[in-house]
DNA sequence: GTCTCACATTACATCGTTGTAATAGGGAGG
DNA sequence: CCTCCCTATTACAACGATGTAATGTGAGAC
């Protein structure tokens, strides 16, 4: 049996009281029955159950994290930062999948607290503004990414920009037939939506045509759904003279495809990616793609909920996340 | 504020117990009754209070994952899989990384249920035979992977084989000269010392001498790491004819380095990994790995695990995945 | 020696849920 | 019409920790 407060108390000779005081620190405890108590704790190798103390403050000291997919590295190096953060504060993390399903985001999003967890970090991909009500109150809620929602606080990186910029950067060297793959994600993502529009103005900058049949679709953005697309897209179409991947899955993927048709990159197709993992630095060749301090995002995100949680941060707040451009040997001309 | 049993009871006209008695299904309650008490349910958005719960029964429904290192897509991929075991059976996933730091890891083995979770799964490195002592019980703990310990179930591959085979494979069109990269993890891993052992035991079966220059060292299991310490390696020492990689990471942070050297693989050389991770699929050349069942390793565990959690399960139980080796581009002959 | 005052410590109630044991209600059987 | 019994429901206590308010203890001042 697992000893608790009473134990302590009884072996210390002292009152449960006192055995909490001496743990919070914020009555203050003598000296003689300090030591007294913290021998006992150890002792009994007391440890304070979680449980009843979540039930006593209201609060569990977990928060909530969800992704659409865990398996991505993207998904690994986002979740790495935000338990590091978390931890560093006292929370632990507990973890959560959507698989994109706008139900399960909209349930997380608004049961939040049935889940033993005072806050929650959702990467939205398909929530739509209507799934929450306004006027209703929202549990202490983060949401990381592009999606737009004007109720709960949100970190992000600007998209639209991000591609704009990366579509130029791709055709500096005179390249005009630039492709994406990643559109049309089964339902749109805003993600989705604001890459294929920051590509679009992009093109307009430049006074390049639009063309359809360069928008390359892709159902899941993983490496296997998009080597088979593109391999798909190249039986059908001519090769275009760069590849500009909504996210670095994608791109490796593209890249296998491309390597397995004899495609050299990037003298035949220059390749392009979206959130610098860290395998996609280490692509062969390594590639280009837009990165972001994903610790800053941890660290913007757990500061807005522990705000959120604490006290009463009115309105929504939204942090944007600074990125760059890093060309590396995919693109170089 | 959130509402309760007891504003749910008063809304149906009823005692708090028949609206446990609605929610958990044991004891019957009559139809009338039950309809009054879900609708009142409905109608408060009633959301039951985990940590409530959790105190009167003894548990949280939360399982801990504690894994080295999250940031890698083979902790991603496992996390993926128990978090959707987990989720089947009811239970929730609380994660954790441990750094490598033997410290966390017997901190995280010994205080499970402290951190208000009711079992723990672990993926040790260096957890050692010694760390906890026989005789003092454990609170339920599956290790994921190769280290020894006595006391706690256990989920593995067989590493030494798997290694063993694979060493073979890469021999068979007639190569001699193979290395291997990332013996020497700091304080030497289980793994390390079993996929090291089984690369010897080739070797002697093959009747191919040892060569302690063959051995590469790698402080991290990272694509980076990997890179740095397989450029270093080739500076000083000829090129072997087939590198083995003891993850897949590193292989991936080793193509990166030949590549880059213009040494082609695998005519130059063939590269082999372990774990079959998803970019590793996807490789330039795709890469030839030890592959087996993440999902399969995910449903023994929380078989094991929910089989101590839920009564006594007697002594140590090992359950051991399959594995096949996996021939792709990165060591065609 | 008595009275204050400040401070350490304690008793009690409470958080929300659920097992236990007791109660109420209703129908069947005599 | 009364008893008995079975079932649905209820009252109460308990899980473990902690805030509140009350109590106890000592030193210091007169």
């Amino acid at each position: 049996m697992r000893a608790t407060v009473k134990d302590v108390a009884r072996r210390a000779g002292v009152s449960p009281k006192t055995v909490s005081n001496v743990m919070n620190g914020i009555v203050p405890v003598s000296g003689p029955t300090r030591l007294r108590v913290e021998q006992a704790m150890a002792e009994l190798d007391y440890v304070p159950n979680l449980s009843a103390r979540g039930l006593r403050n209201g609060r569990s000291g977990v928060i909530g994290l969800a992704l659409p997919d865990l398996a991505t590295p993207f998904s690994a190096e986002i979740a790495q930062s935000i338990v590091e953060v978390a931890h560093e504060q006292g929370f632990s993390v507990q973890i959560e999948e959507t698989g994109s399903d706008p139900h399960r985001e909209h349930e997380l999003m608004t049961r939040a607290r049935a889940n033993l967890i005072d806050g929650l970090i959702l990467n939205p991909v398909v929530l739509k503004e209507s799934a929450v009500q306004v006027g209703v109150a929202l549990p202490p809620v983060v949401l990381l990414g592009e999606v737009t929602q004007r109720l709960a606080d949100r970190v992000f990186v600007d998209s639209f920009a991000a591609a704009r910029d990366m579509t130029l950067a791709l055709a500096r060297p005179g390249r005009r037939r630039i492709a994406v793959l990643g559109v049309n994600r089964g339902r749109q993502s805003a993600t989705a939506i604001q890459r294929a529009d920051g590509y679009k103005a992009a093109l307009q900058m430049l006074g390049i045509a639009q063309d359809e049949s360069l928008l390359i679709s892709c159902d899941s953005w993983t490496p296997a759904s998009a080597a088979v697309s593109l391999a798909e897209y190249l039986d059908a179409n001519p090769l275009p003279e760069a590849l500009f991947c909504f996210t670095d899955s994608m791109a490796i993927g593209a890249l296998n495809t491309l390597w397995k048709r004899g495609v050299h990159v990037p003298d035949d197709i220059a390749v392009a990616g979206f959130d610098d993992v860290i395998d996609g630095r280490f692509a062969v060749p390594s590639l280009t793609t837009v990165s972001f301090d994903k610790r800053a995002i941890a660290t913007e995100a757990m500061r807005l909920l522990t705000e959120r949680m604490s006290d009463r941060a009115h309105g929504q707040r939204l942090v944007e996340i600074e990125y760059t451009i890093v060309e590396r040997d995919s693109s170089r001309a």
